[in-house]
DNA sequence: CTGACACTACGGCGGTGGCCGAAGCGTCCA
DNA sequence: TGGACGCTTCGGCCACCGCCGTAGTGTCAG
């Protein structure tokens, strides 16, 4: 009993609007400062500064001093699965209204999911990963053939390092948009810090969708032959 | 954004104290009525009609009616899980207190997560089926080897029927006491039916907590090598 | 038909918490 | 060193929402 009124807690903290706008600005996958966080929440700053105390008190993001600066990011992995989670479940409500705005479509097509691809990118990566017997996704969780650790050791992602790394290794996320499976886990973040390295994707300012560069258009097609 | 806004209205119903109480008593996995939630949610029956009715508006429960009873239960297990992401998130705090009731004691030995086992005995059903190969299960997520398989088919345990259902077959399930995996997913779930229909566990009265048949003691004990 | 029971709808009360304006720290720059 | 900037703290306002008492609907039992 007492551990459901902490889950209470945890709960009320993204059951603010202000501070759910928040969380989902950081799921992005970036640190950003309290300035780009007001903008993010809606509210204003001193609102917004009073939400992120909240939300440091209760151990759901973290803060690094930086000069004049502050730099909030989610805290856990288990809090942005967690958030995923919520995410799912919002996802499998009926849609409300059509949503259908410009950033909604760029959010359609490319975003981050923390750390990893999701959107139509993410789905598409994970299509070819799987098409080519790299990788077996399923709802049954995920593994990396051999053939896939060649792949990826070409490609040039440190799977070593992944898999070294304390938290889940290869695992299927829930997509809200295409509302398919994609890659998740410390492979999918490895996936996409060496998209980024190479240039492929750029993050759009103040946001979780992702511009393809032309660099990246040549490569996903000829590396995954994926075209968006 | 939109899906921000709908991200904090889910948020917000789990965000009230009786309403997540109401919930935990419902993450022990059966249908339980308005009267026996009342009980659980810790007010009145008119505070928790009001509860369980935006509980249901938010698709977080399903309820049947059943003569002058209403049957409340949790909607999907997308719900389950989200609930899970947030008791794991609660369980990564540092504890405030210590708790250490009986209930808490019993609940610390053996209970529900819904719908598969967690607690001293989840961890070690999971850990004895992880020490005989039956199953590979860690934080990549997991699998059922092949003398698992006819493991289970022997126990009694209809694998065919897990794996066709949409759900996650196989996965590691954080569990809030023992901060360690135990097995989720569907197998998990048909595991601990098995284990019920074999009258080896029995649930205690509105509680997610279990205990031991004398049955169930020798059963666990002969067939897992588990004794509590 | 009557009373008991399970549950829900309505209405008013009270407290929590989100909100902003004003002001206060700390940091950087000229 | 003065001022701009980033961010937070304080204080007061107000709305929302959880709460319960009362009353209503539907169901079963005798």
């Amino acid at each position: 009993m007492t551990a459901d009124v902490r889950m209470a807690e945890v709960a009320a903290l993204v059951g603010d609007p202000a501070r759910a706008n928040i969380l989902a600005a950081l799921m992005g996958g970036r640190a950003l400062t309290a300035s780009e966080l007001v903008r993010a929440a809606g509210v204003s700053p001193q609102t917004t500064s009073g939400h992120l105390g909240k939300l440091a008190d209760g151990r759901l993001i973290a803060c690094v001093k930086q000069g004049r600066h502050r730099y909030y990011r989610i805290a856990t992995h288990r809090v942005a699965e967690m958030l995923e989670g919520i995410m799912a479940v919002v996802a499998d409500a009926p849609p409300r209204h059509r949503p259908a705005s410009k950033v909604d479509e760029a959010m359609r097509t490319a975003r981050t999911c923390y750390d990893h691809f999701a959107g139509k990118l993410g789905v598409g990566l994970t299509d070819a990963l799987c098409a080519h017997g790299y990788v077996a996704l399923s709802e049954e969780g995920g593994e990396v053939s051999d053939s896939g650790v060649a792949f990826f050791e070409k490609f040039g992602v440190d799977l070593a390092a992944a898999r070294g790394c304390s938290r889940i290794f290869c695992r299927p996320c829930i997509d809200w948009t295409e509302r398919r499976p994609h890659l998740g886990g410390s492979v999918g973040a490895a996936l996409a810090q060496r998209c980024f390295d190479l240039d492929w994707l750029k993050r759009m300012r103040e946001s979780r969708a992702l511009t393809l560069t032309p660099a990246g258009r040549r490569g996903l097609s000829e590396t995954f032959g994926v075209s968006l």
